[in-house]
DNA sequence: TATTGTTATACTCTATAACTATA
DNA sequence: TATAGTTATAGAGTATAACAATA
């Protein structure tokens, strides 16, 4: 039985403890946070580089290297975009996917393992406060859901 | 009106949110985000080269090159330890220590402009989980608090 | 022999600035 | 001129392996 932590202490120590997660699991997949971030955000969609490098809060110069190495190993392509000869688009390829899909899992499994012996209430009413802090903070920074 | 984020993906999005914000004002004062948790640590402690490695989760030869720029910077010193010849101890100079000050202030002045608008029982709600979760996740990875 | 720390080296990641090509 | 992206370059950060000094 100990006291609480502040809040604020507690979302950083909080972010620490599952950037560490995500980096080991990341690391195991021979992937950086950001190459499986990137992978995340390609699973739903295909963009542009600068779009990417928007999401990523990276340079577009950062994301051509980023993208090159993730091309090289297969993971995903640039594809030209139809109507507009300088722009192209970042697909993921299936190789990419799958092994998105197995970064996803490793993370959901290692998190559960924490968060499973909350009751199913406390649960909800976490997810319920995390919901309204993130689109708070988009809301806040003009980030786009 | 939205539905609540899955608790896994909601944490996730959280850390990445609050990383990029501790990124963000570790920037402003040109520090890393390595660097700025350094500072944070010793704030509290002094401590040698290979604990410093645990707590950050770096390799000692990282810790090395870490040191050595804070150091240039006037941030941190090591001082011998006595009666351990081979030992040093980092500690927090009076410059660093106030970098760490405005480094913290700054972070929970960005947070509390998030987490503010929660009613006080829905802090209080949120720090509960949060602090059980940072134990649960300390207990079964034996890390000290 | 084991522990504490540094050095040598190489690679990834990132940014800035200049550039190319297209709109 | 403005936009989308790449290239050239440099620096920070990190790891591995070998090393030095002390316990």
């Amino acid at each position: 039985m100990t006291t609480d932590l502040d809040l604020v202490d507690g979302l950083v120590q909080l972010s620490f403890i599952v950037q560490s997660v995500v980096g080991r699991i990341a690391g195991r997949m021979e992937l950086s946070v950001t190459q499986a971030r990137m992978l995340a955000v390609l699973e739903d969609r295909e963009i542009g580089m600068l779009e990417l490098a928007g999401i990523l809060e990276l340079e577009k110069s950062s994301v051509t290297g980023l993208v090159d190495r993730a091309e090289q190993r297969g993971l995903v392509s640039r594809v030209p975009v139809p109507g507009n000869r300088r722009a192209v688009h970042v697909i993921v390829t299936p190789a990419g996917r799958s092994l998105a899909g197995e970064f996803r899992r490793a993370v959901r499994a290692e998190i559960t393992a924490v968060t499973g012996s909350f009751s199913s209430g406390e649960q909800d009413r976490l997810s319920h406060s995390i919901t309204a802090l993130i689109y708070r903070y988009a809301a806040s920074h003009a980030i786009p859901l």
